[in-house]
DNA sequence: AGTTGTTTACCGATGA
DNA sequence: TCATCGGTAAACAACT
């Protein structure tokens, strides 16, 4: 990654692509994620020359962060308040700058497309269940999907109290069978060559209601320490016809990565 | 209304 | 030289 710098580079531009602050931003914090306020923050207090101009460059920031695979987002735990993601670097983009930091890298950094498949798949399999989950919860409770005026709080105690009585209609794999609870479903066949296929966004309608988005990939283990404060996988019974955000977190592996724990960051909004 | 994020497009710079 | 990387502008959706 870039160097930090003691060298002052006053109102000149220093010698850095929007990549490299935006690297050195994430590599100086003590998560190594940041939000994008903070990145921004960070590059106007280490160097003046970014505190003119602002509208400017700083759409071309959020340009890099999108464009480039290398900067992944970090979805906020339900418990932390805040506007936007988290944005950190791909894992296997953290040495991406190992000689000095240049204006122009070697190559750019990419996700092979095969992972991107790995994860579309991955992402209908998630979908599949979703459904499922929806589709359960209408059939147990189906007064709930009628509209708007259900109270959350009520719905919750309820199965939650059928939950804790374990009544087996209620009852979902626990956490460490889900995985292999997802892989069950059905995967959707491989990407067509049509033009509609290939337009398509990578956002897949589970059902009316419910949306999918990929929301990043990284592939650091519990130990790392720079785990995201994620949230498990919810019952259905949170799924209230109430919008709702989770994030759930799928493990998986990939061909060629021994201890890695590749992670699914996937946000599931449900609204009414 | 301002922020965050995605996407397309064009062009200059740069490295192989 | 040529493919690609980076900077910039801009349209736009979606969220707070
Ligand atoms: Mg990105």
């Amino acid at each position: 990654m870039p160097r930090p710098l003691k060298i002052s580079y006053g109102d000149q531009k220093p010698p850095y692509s929007y990549i490299s602050l935006t690297a050195m931003a994430i590599m100086h914090s003590p998560q190594k994620m940041l939000p994008l306020s903070e990145i921004y923050r960070f590059i106007m207090e280490q160097f003046p020359y970014y505190r003119k101009n602002m509208q400017k460059w700083q759409n071309s920031l959020r340009h890099n962060l999108s464009f480039n695979d290398c900067f992944v987002k970090v979805p906020r735990s339900i418990s932390k308040a805040g506007k936007g993601s988290y944005w950190t670097l791909h894992p296997k983009a953290f040495d991406m700058f190992e000689n000095g930091s240049l204006l122009r890298r070697r190559k750019r950094f990419r996700v092979k497309q095969l992972d991107k498949d790995l994860i579309d798949n991955k992402l209908a399999k998630i979908s599949a269940y979703s459904r499922f989950i929806m589709d359960k919860t209408n059939a147990l409770h189906p007064q709930w999907n009628s509209l708007g005026s259900l109270n959350a709080a009520l719905a919750q105690s309820v199965i939650s109290k059928a939950y804790a009585q374990k009544k087996p209609e209620y009852m979902l794999p626990s956490h460490s069978s889900l995985n292999a609870f997802i892989e069950s479903f059905p995967s959707r066949p491989k990407r067509e060559f049509t033009i509609e296929s290939l337009i398509a966004p990578d956002i897949v309608t589970a059902s009316d209601n419910c949306k999918i988005q990929i929301s990043s990939i990284y592939n650091r283990n519990w130990e790392s320490g720079i785990y995201p404060d994620l949230v498990r996988m919810p019952h259905f019974l949170q799924s209230t016809p109430h919008y709702q955000s989770y994030s759930p977190s799928v493990t998986h592996h990939i061909m060629h990565s021994r201890q890695e724990t590749y992670f699914n960051n996937i946000n599931m909004y449900f609204e009414a």
